[in-house]
DNA sequence: CTGAAAGCGCTTACAG
DNA sequence: CTGAAAGCGCTTACAG
């Protein structure tokens, strides 16, 4: 940190305290070629002692901001920090700094908030929302790097970093299965909008579940709730309620997985009764007290790719690249051997 | 949402295509005095058609970015989101946008993250750290809206919003001493650096706990933790590992009082042996599994007020404002009569 | 190795 | 009511 907060000095006050040009305290600034050593020492000395900082405005008239934003759907996912840990990260060090813009909970406003980074001219943008219509960020991908995590869409101008969401899905099924549990039910969030289209994380997951449920022959249900974890308690109740065999839930992410969790806390059932997996193995999901059985597809790493990929754009690749990451069971105790099940 | 992306279209663009100068575009965009109504439309329907979108950086070289920042120190504290979520809602329907800027994890990179939303020429900025100096933020201030959320401190540049933590650290202690719990401890993060000095919510809270416990005659004991959740498990740990009698845990914030929960969970106590109480109520607090009392101090409503503060220091306020928000006990199963209590 | 000049895209007095 | 001009604080060719 600057001693000083000196927000009000530009670089004209520099170059007249050094007894240089602007030009000149510019490419101190910028480490650019030709500056002598002597020239440079003077002219950061200068910087220090008025504390002098470069407005991002004026470097943004004319090329770089260098700063990186963050799309993110819903702050309140526990997921998300992860992927900004890994991004801020992966950042530490360099001349890039983090924004993040947190889209409205209304219809469209996920698109929204990537237009405010875009407006912002920031150099990079990681979009997380999968609301966000691939046709319209393949256009905005043309005159800025983009990362778009979680969509499978294979896009040619902007990059992606993805779970194997159907490996995934299927490893989960695979878990209660090798269990004992010969019936299962998939929860997942109704889907609509640009939502609804296939290469979603929620629709690929539903498909490797569909798959795997089919490959093992299980008796198999699926049951669509809103995407909060209220209505997957509701869900769960009226699932629950008359239970007459045991059951292996797999929730499309944790925040439903914990709702399934309340409502099995609530009718007085046991992982013997009802297992539930949840998925993205939330920071809460390793609690002892909730020791909820998750796929994990690490956030972190997800976040560092990001930027990584939006570093390279930046640096000049122009070819779209496509990163998976293999994601793997956390089994914890909300999973068990059914009472009845032929394994136990 | 413009149809189209269009970032390489300026201002001139608009101009000629509508057939006015650049200034008048200006004007309409800006709504500012002296434009026909038939000018307004022919030029509004132009930016329409075009997908025009005024660049951000070319505004703030010359005033706003009608932006507010939010500083936030650690992005997986679940308590900020709220923060976030009042403020986007208050912001919702005026022209300006929210941006977010997560503080490192390292020393000092608190201040250094305000400091990238200063560079940045946001209009506002709302400080959640309590680690940045106050000294700091007050020349600070001078230049740029500030609200800091969190401390007690009484500035005179910039404005603040905080919980009663005195009372509710008193609430909290009251809470156990009213089940009937005779034995109290404060667990609370190790103060160091600008943490330590007084007027933090930490320091207040232990303020409170110290003067309640004094007042209704209670045995009590401090432990400092590392500020998480691993640290908050040990410290409980070797306090619970051999206990004598029964005793009601007042954590500083929720993340400690999961940590202090696990322990109280893998030692199998019940919570009549331990009570633990957190501060926050944060989202997990209120599921059945979790069930963690906890104090309530509306994150929500605080976002709301930092929003307004700002929005009111932009229209032109200078005198600083203090707003108290009261907090109130979140009464849940993790706190109940102690075995052995008198009153049981 | 160093400096003077042009220009990025806006907004805001100022003239007409 | 409308337009031409200046200028915000930088960086980047371009001359010297």
């Amino acid at each position: 940190m600057a001693t000083r907060v000196g927000s009000s000095i530009t670089i004209r006050d520099v170059a007249r305290a050094a007894g240089v040009s602007r030009g000149a305290v510019s490419k101190v600034l910028c480490n650019a070629y030709g500056v002598s050593p002597e020239m440079k020492a003077k002219v950061q000395a200068v910087i220090d002692e008025l504390g002098y900082r470069p407005r991002i405005s004026a470097r943004g008239m004319r090329g770089s901001t260098y700063t990186l934003g963050v799309e993110i759907p819903n702050i309140s996912n526990p997921f998300f920090p992860k992927i900004i840990n890994g991004a801020t990260a992966a950042l530490s060090g360099s001349r890039y700094q983090l924004i993040i813009v947190p889209a409205g909970p209304d219809h469209d406003e996920d698109a929204e908030a990537v237009q405010v980074l875009a407006d912002r001219q920031v150099d990079g943008i990681v979009v997380i929302s999968s609301k966000v219509p691939p046709a319209w960020l393949e256009d905005l991908a043309e005159q800025i790097p983009l990362v778009m995590l979680g969509r499978h869409d294979p896009s040619v101008s902007y990059d992606t970093v993805v779970g194997d969401d159907l490996l995934g899905a299927s490893l989960a099924v695979q878990h209660l299965y090798d269990l004992g549990h010969r019936r299962v039910v998939h929860l997942t969030q109704a889907q609509r909008g640009a939502d609804a289209l296939p290469g979603t994380p929620h629709g690929v997951r539903l498909t490797g579940y569909d798959e795997a449920v089919r490959i093992l022959g299980l008796k198999s249900e699926t049951v669509m709730v809103e995407p909060d974890q209220a209505s997957a308690r509701d869900g769960a109740m009226r699932l629950l309620s008359d239970l007459h065999e045991p059951v292996g839930i797999f929730a499309a992410f944790d925040e439903l997985a914990l709702g399934v969790l309340e409502a099995v806390g609530e009718l007085g059932l046991r992982p013997a009764q009802a297992s539930v997996v949840g998925y993205d193995d939330t920071e809460i999901a390793s609690h002892p007290l909730m020791s909820l059985t998750s796929v994990n597809q690490s956030g972190t790493q997800m976040g560092a790719i990001a930027v990584r990929l939006l570093l390279e754009r930046i640096a000049g690749r122009t070819e779209a690249v496509h990163e998976v990451i293999t994601p793997r069971v956390m089994a914890r105790n909300s999973t068990a051997a059914p009472l009845a099940g032929r394994d136990t």
